[in-house]
DNA sequence: CTGTAAATGAAAACGTTTTTCAACTGCGAG
DNA sequence: CTCGCAGTTGAAAAACGTTTTCATTTACAG
């Protein structure tokens, strides 16, 4: 099931949100881009079309998505405030270009082994995982820039 | 090896750094403390003893370590800028605990079947990851405090 | 001891995130 | 279709966290 603007407004109206204009806008900036972006970045991008929207309800709305489980954050690439569209309803991490900053999905993640490994030697009662990949997308690799080159991913 | 300040004093001062009372301040802080901490709690720790070392200090002195590699970052429990000494030399990664933020390390692991199968799934050319794990360390296990007591890790 | 480059602290500048508040509006009740 | 109000918005200000600037101080090689 993926996501699109139109679904996750209907969640928010199930969930007794109002769907307003401003809300749309942000959710189209979202679900059309397959980068990490911050809050900044969809301010940026939304302002385009719709020239007077507050940053201010940018990160309102951030904080409602993130609430619903409807968008992940990302850390990788130094910025610990970037967010994507969440697309795979299951347990999943991301692999995160360095070279454009977009986002692929991985869900076949299986730790178990090495958690109950951690846990033995430890003592740890381990109950969640932060993990990331970082790499160079297909195309990326293709293009194979000199150095320092970074496009996207601000 | 275990690093100790006086042992990092000596990088330091083989890198051609000066070994100041508030760099000494600092690195003591940091290897006394089994948490990871933030600039602004080491700035507090610190000023216990050298009441008006700066802000500023700290971070200078932050950049600096993380730079020679002796500090590692940990992003888990909110807090994305949070510094505490890398005690193996090795690669590894750290679990921290969500009650008390102590950290233990970590140093075998194996991520490069996941990493083949994601690559073959992907496209991506991966070079790093980032891996760490989260639960209650032994003791805060036993205290099995009702719910959102938290204590350290700010 | 001395000279000098490195380091420090205070203050200001900055960028990001949150709070406040008056004005506006989506949408359900009627 | 209209009305009313709770939910939402934007602007401005406040609150943070981090970096820059600059004059002063200091570690330490010579």
């Amino acid at each position: 099931m993926k996501l699109t603007a139109r679904k996750i407004g209907a969640v928010l109206k199930s969930r007794g949100y109002r769907l307003t204009p401003q809300r749309n806008a942000i959710l189209s900036a979202v679900t059309a881009s397959h980068d990490h972006l911050t809050p900044t970045a969809i301010h940026e991008k939304v302002r385009r079309e719709h020239k007077n929207i507050g940053l201010v309800t940018v990160y309102r709305t951030i904080e409602l998505l993130a609430e619903l489980g409807l968008i992940c954050e990302v850390h990788s690439g130094g910025n610990c405030h970037s967010y994507l569209l969440r697309r795979p309803d299951q347990h999943h991490h991301h692999l995160i270009c360095s070279g454009c900053g977009t986002v692929a999905d991985f869900t076949s993640c299986d730790l178990s082994d090495m958690e109950q490994k951690v846990s033995r030697q430890t003592g740890f009662d381990i109950n969640s995982h932060l993990l990331e990949f970082m790499g160079l997308c297909r195309s990326c690799q293709k293009d194979d820039r000199p150095e320092g080159s970074v496009s996207g991913a601000k």
